[in-house]
DNA sequence: GCCCAGGTGAAGC
DNA sequence: GCTTCACATGGG
């Protein structure tokens, strides 16, 4: 029963929330009672969509919901980066199960922290580490009680204070380290975050890799997710098998050769493509309940 | 028990 | 250069 909050309704078209929001790209989004609640920023929100709007409720009063229509992407003009897709049977398949899937614009920080967590971990346990580390380090947040407290994402110098030991009770393994050195060197002044988003990709890239648990996947996640270069194409386990069983039935190519394809093959969107050949092969190949 | 998960870094060839 | 392996933890 919070005591005044806000609401508002965005119009959309082709905007596909519960894949977007299910894809992978953010850890902290739960599906409850026909809507998706979570924290973006200093702000708790509730999702509710139908096929032409999005409707957000908050729990406090908001003057003014620019965050929310940046982090959503709402001006986006879906259509054209779909065109700009290779016109080939691959991706035809793809947007055709997930069209509306989108990409989110996160917060560096907080997308760069939750992929070095992701390593070899699937989404859902992602999704439990990061609770365990945003309600042990997290600021507290104005939410609604009836979904329990809310709490901001961990800053890095919050998390540079903590301990290795304490990291690991939020059941991140050998992740522990590499975070805890990455939330120093930003903490401390040596890395900053905020320059990455004006160089050019190349460079901003080899920059996040100095990082330390920051490969090339990682990275391409950042700078796709966090920072918009669309170009950027993360390779996982799930994009690899795409690529191969898709593209190369008959060949067996290495990682370099899957970046060199990659570069050539999508476009200028490539990281859209693959969201969306991730998405269509995770929803494909599990058929897991419970999922969304 | 076994294999796998939005990988990385170090060591071995 | 490329391939292999250890690294925590939990789900199927």
């Amino acid at each position: 029963m919070a005591p005044t909050a806000d609401a508002t309704t965005f119009t959309v078209n082709d905007y596909d929330l519960n894949a977007t929001l299910s894809s992978g790209q953010a850890f902290r989004w739960r599906f409850f009672e026909q809507s998706w609640v979570g924290i973006v920023g200093a702000h708790w929100v509730r999702l509710r969509s139908d096929p032409f709007s999005i409707t957000a409720d908050a729990a406090g009063p908001v003057a003014d919901w620019t965050w929310l229509k940046q982090y959503l992407q709402l001006d986006l003009d879906l259509g054209a980066v779909l065109l700009s897709f290779p016109d080939d049977e691959p991706m035809r398949t793809a947007v055709r199960a997930c069209r509306g899937l989108r990409l989110l614009r996160q917060d560096p920080w907080e997308c760069l922290a939750s992929f070095i967590l992701s390593s070899t971990k699937q989404i859902v346990q992602i999704q439990q580490i990061v609770t365990l580390l945003c309600a042990r380090f997290g600021e507290p947040l104005l939410g609604e009680p009836a979904h329990g407290p809310a709490y901001a994402f961990p800053t890095p110098t919050r998390l540079a204070r903590a301990t290795e030991n304490e990291l690991r009770e939020c059941k991140m393994g050998f992740r522990a380290p590499y975070l805890l050195a990455t939330a120093n060197a930003i903490a401390a002044g040596q890395f900053d975050l905020t320059a990455m988003g004006s160089l050019p990709v190349e460079i901003a890239r080899r920059e996040l890799m100095q990082l330390p648990g920051v490969g090339r996947k990682i990275a391409d996640c950042v700078l796709l997710f966090a920072y918009g270069f669309q170009a950027a194409f993360p390779v996982d386990v799930w994009v690899m098998k795409a690529l191969r069983q898709l593209y190369f039935p008959r060949r067996r190519p290495n990682l370099r050769r899957l970046h060199q394809f990659s570069a050539e093959h999508f476009g200028p969107n490539a990281g859209y493509a693959q969201q969306y050949l991730f998405h269509y092969m995770r929803t494909q190949s599990t058929r897991k309940s419970g999922d969304t």
